[in-house]
RNA sequence: GCGGGCGUGGCGGAACUGGUAGACGCGCCAGACUUAGGAUCUGGUGACGCAAGUCGUGGGGGUUCGAGUCCCUCCGCCCGCACCA
């Protein structure tokens, strides 16, 4: 009697079985090789979704492989449970952000523990508990003592309505993105983490991270963005100061007609004092648009501040220095010299307002006297012209006599500037780690102590007005320098929450120490061998996290600069969008689908639109609750779903098609399982003396599926082993009733049937722990070790071998495997349709590749 | 504009260093069976053709005995950055 496999009892078995006996339970004395693997620990929003799924399966193959492997895995979990929503939660629903974090946690664990993840919970963290930020805080005093944090006035996006700093992605078109009002500058005393001070080995050390996506390398070194050039001073006519600017074109310094400052520029500032109509125009500058759109349709502007720059090489000629728009202060020096042959923005704003175009770079074979700019800047290679000593040389020898020249004169040298800026991590929020420090009106900045470490959130806290409620509660702010014992203000800006997420891998290492991190414990885990995430944290965590590692090892907490030796970005969840007959949004679960293919209206039945798939959102409605998934057909199909078909770097389609698929994949490994146990030799069995055909082909079947899927996972194409754990049961299923009376049929019938159990456990845990109890072993299969492969069996003896002639498919040959050249050639010869294919033409000769190809060329 | 990626059946995708294109799954077609199930089982399924065969990996060209894979060129789509001097 073949019974229904029923994920939902058994599931809930096994898992209860390995947290009883703490399977997953990681300790660092131990003799085994360690492997780390992590995946992007979720922020607690309410439920998991798809996302989480996808990246916890993952994750866990990995972890639950290396495990079999013979690796000490560490698997943890944990929230990134500060930011945003819970304040907004707090606003919109009256609940504290602290009961709505951990009732979401709560939720959430209990999602993740349905997909029998074999993780250790014992190391679980919130980054939102005080056990947690204490730690952090202990940290960000160390970075303090360090230099490593400092104060500093900055411009940021400020909304005046909820009056609080935006972040750039969180101002959409000038407009605050909850307020809806109009964004503005302002300059604010903000802290800065010096990420700076390591820009050069952020991006020099890519070369150790072989284990890492090209993409996201490529995406932080532009972020990075290091340029290599020269810093050029411009002695101030009149005046005893001089202008710093920064180039990557001294070549071109013959061709320079301007110069212009950012409207940030403290000179700019200086002169604005005594100028009025300055002071007007740099006003307007910084009331224009950061968007994308203002940028671009943005006039070149500039205001000439009647300032005479000396040119450096020629100290005759002196040229206009403006106020302009286009120039960025936090780029550089914030001052350019302006060279309108070979810059397009130069020569616009030259253009605009008069000034003069000399070519200084000819292109190669143009005849320079006549060679003249029109409306397009040249910026490309070429000689240098009207140039004095650097006339006839390249750009690049050019470039390297200036800065030369420039040196001798001390009027510069050559610099490198980087993109990259310091991290401002002052958030004037509520639900975020404090930062502990204290403000002293005689002191300045005095660090709270660490015995009287954490500075500890208040509860009793009142979202009714904006901005931040640490700044308005009665009393919290208010503290006795520790210094002088004055009274003084508390810092009432707290961390960003990334820096939250820039080091909570090594927490993990020792989630329970009295310090950040337990040295040995860090020395013994880290770096992460495997992490696992999103390609959206390309940038912002992983460059924050990268330098995290580094600032902590120099304030001595670990010993590492890298802190994820191998990373895997995987691709999204996407699924059909639908909008209703009123244009809004649809879930799938209110779309009904008619037997013609139309879709309408689960309730109404009126018309729904189809949209195109795209990564699920809650904004477009286009989820599907990963929770009633698993309620309706157990974990490890959904599991078994996310690593099929798509290769796990791509975006997954969800399809119902897909999730029946793999629902029906499940119950055929039961039932393949139940169909053959009667007649299975008992588990154990000595390994019969001689196998008859049918016999040694699933032998044969088996064993290459142990080498192509141990391959497969290690090289994360989990695709690939669900396509060979198919041809494997397929092979199982052909198979059959073992024939005759031998006892070779049964026992490779069990050798195949056991090996589908091993090697989809990594995928589907439970089934896998149920087959193997039903296969007659007493031990759980996650403490069983990985199958490995017999060479013997994994190749064939015989081989396919295909026959071109002149390269074109004529005939294909079986061979044995390894056959000398020789009698590839005459069986291949001896094909009538190759034959008939060389139609009588003489042979000019034959390509033999071994159990291959035969090429005939005649 | 700069940087990067991708383009293979009706669909998701296979194809290791150039060597039988389309594994595996979905869908579809035909049949069987039935305890009518979220069924299951068997066979078929790139296009054209009765067949032999011809064509076929975005288009065009090239290298090679042989190209989805390498080179050149064009087209299309996607992602990141973008007034960065």
């Amino acid at each position: 009697m073949v019974s229904r496999y029923n994920p939902q009892k058994t599931e809930k078995k096994w898992q209860a079985i390995w947290a009883e006996r703490g399977c997953f339970a990681a300790r660092a004395d131990d003799a085994r090789a360690k492997y780390y693997v992590l995946e992007m620990f979720p922020y607690p929003s309410g439920r998991i979704h798809m996302g989480h799924v996808r990246n916890y399966t993952l994750g866990d193959v990995v972890a639950r492989f290396k495990r079999a492997r013979g690796f000490n895995v560490l698997h943890p979990m944990g929230w990134d449970a500060f930011g945003l929503p819970a304040e907004n939660a707090a606003r919109e629903k009256g609940v504290h952000p602290a009961e709505w974090t951990y009732a979401n946690i709560a939720t959430m664990r209990t999602e993740l523990k349905r997909m029998g993840l074999s993780l250790d919970w014992d190391r679980e963290i919130a980054t939102c508990h005080p056990g947690y930020y204490r730690h952090q805080q202990k940290l960000f005093l160390d970075l303090l003592a360090a230099g490593l944090v400092y104060r500093k006035e900055a411009s940021v996006n400020w909304d005046p309505v909820d009056r609080t700093v935006l972040a750039n992605e969180q101002v959409i078109d000038g407009r605050g993105w909850r307020s809806g009002a109009p964004v503005e500058r302002r300059q604010l005393s903000q802290w800065f983490f010096r990420i700076t001070d390591f820009a050069e080995d952020l991006l020099s050390a890519f070369r150790g991270l072989e284990r890492w996506p090209e993409r996201v390398r490529l995406m932080q070194e532009n972020w990075i963005g290091r340029s290599d050039g020269a810093r050029v001073f411009f002695p101030l006519h009149g005046r005893d100061d001089r202008l710093e600017v920064f180039t990557t074109r001294p070549d071109t310094l013959f061709g320079a007609s301007f110069c212009a400052l950012s409207p940030n520029h403290p000179l700019a500032a200086a002169l604005a004092a005594a100028d009025p109509a300055l002071a007007d125009f740099i006003a307007a500058c910084n009331r224009r648009g950061t968007s994308e759109a203002a940028i671009e349709t943005a006039e070149k502007e500039g205001f000439n501040t009647g300032l005479k720059a000396v040119h450096p090489f020629r100290a005759e000629l002196t040229l206009p220095v403006y106020v302009a728009n286009f120039v960025l202060m936090d780029y550089g020096t914030g001052a350019i010299f302006g060279c309108p042959a070979h810059d397009q923005r130069d020569l616009d704003f030259a253009r605009k307002y008069g000034l003069p175009v000399l070519p200084v770079v000819a292109p190669p074979g143009v005849d320079p006297s006549d060679y003249a700019i029109a409306d397009t800047a040249y910026l490309d290679d070429g000689v240098s012209i009207n140039s004095d000593f650097l006339d006839g040389l390249d750009v690049a020898a050019a470039k390297r006599a200036a800065i030369a020249r420039l040196t001798a004169l001390g009027l510069g040298d050559a610099t490198v500037a980087y993109r990259l800026r310091d991290w401002g991590v002052s958030r004037q929020r509520y639900w975020g780690c404090p930062i502990p420090v204290i403000h002293c009106a005689a002191c300045g900045i005095v660090p709270v102590p660490e015995a009287d470490l954490p500075v500890l959130l208040p509860d009793d806290v009142s979202f009714e007005r904006p901005g931040n409620p640490l700044d308005h509660h009665p009393t919290w702010k208010h503290a006795a320098c520790p210094a002088c014992g004055a009274a003084a203000r508390r810092e009432t800006d707290t961390c960003d929450t990334f820096v939250d997420s820039a080091w909570y891998f090594a927490r993990f290492c020792s989630p329970r120490a009295d310090r950040p991190v337990d040295r040995a414990a860090v020395d013994y885990w880290l770096p992460v061998d495997q992490y696992i995430g999103g390609i959206e944290h390309a940038i912002l965590h992983l460059l924050y996290a990268r330098f995290f590692t580094r600032a902590m090892r120099r304030v001595g907490h670990v010993g590492i600069d890298e802190p994820f030796a191998g990373l895997f970005t995987q691709g999204m969840v996407c699924h059909q969008t639908f909008r209703g007959a009123d244009g809004k949004w649809l879930y799938p679960s209110e779309v009904r689908w008619l037997s013609d293919g139309r879709a309408v209206h689960a309730g109404s039945g009126t018309e729904v639109t189809v949209g195109r798939s795209e990564a699920m959102s809650k904004s477009k409605k286009n989820t599907v609750d990963p929770d009633s998934i698993i309620a309706a057909y157990g974990a490890d199909t959904a599991r078994w779903f996310m690593l099929s078909d798509s290769p796990p770097e791509r975006d997954l389609e969800w399809t119902v098609a897909g999730v029946d698929g793999a629902w029906r994949f499940t119950q055929r490994l039961w039932r393949l399982l139940e169909a053959a146990l009667p007649t299975l030799p008992a588990a154990g069995t000595a390994v019969p003396s001689a196998f008859a055909a049918p016999a040694l082909a699933l032998r044969r079947a088996t064993h290459k599926t142990i080498a192509a899927v141990s391959e497969d996972i290690e090289t994360f194409r989990f695709n690939r082993a669900v396509a060979r754990l198919y041809e494997l049961a397929n092979a199982v299923a052909e198979f059959g009733a073992p024939a005759g009376g031998g006892a070779d049929g049964p026992w490779a019938q069990r050798e195949a049937i056991e090996t589908l159990a091993r090697l989809s456990a990594p995928m589907m845990p439970h089934l896998a722990e149920e087959m193997w109890q039903a296969l007659g072993h007493a031990t759980l299969l996650v403490d069983v070790p990985w199958p490995e492969a017999d060479p013997a069996f994994a190749v064939d003896a015989q081989v396919t071998v295909a026959v071109q002639v002149n390269g074109k498919l004529r005939a294909t040959v079986a061979l044995p495997r390894d056959a000398v050249a020789e009698a590839a050639r005459s069986a291949a010869l001896a094909d009538p349709a190759v034959q008939r294919a060389m139609g009588g033409k003489p042979l000019r000769k034959v390509i033999v590749v071994p159990n291959r190809v035969i090429n005939v060329v005649v």
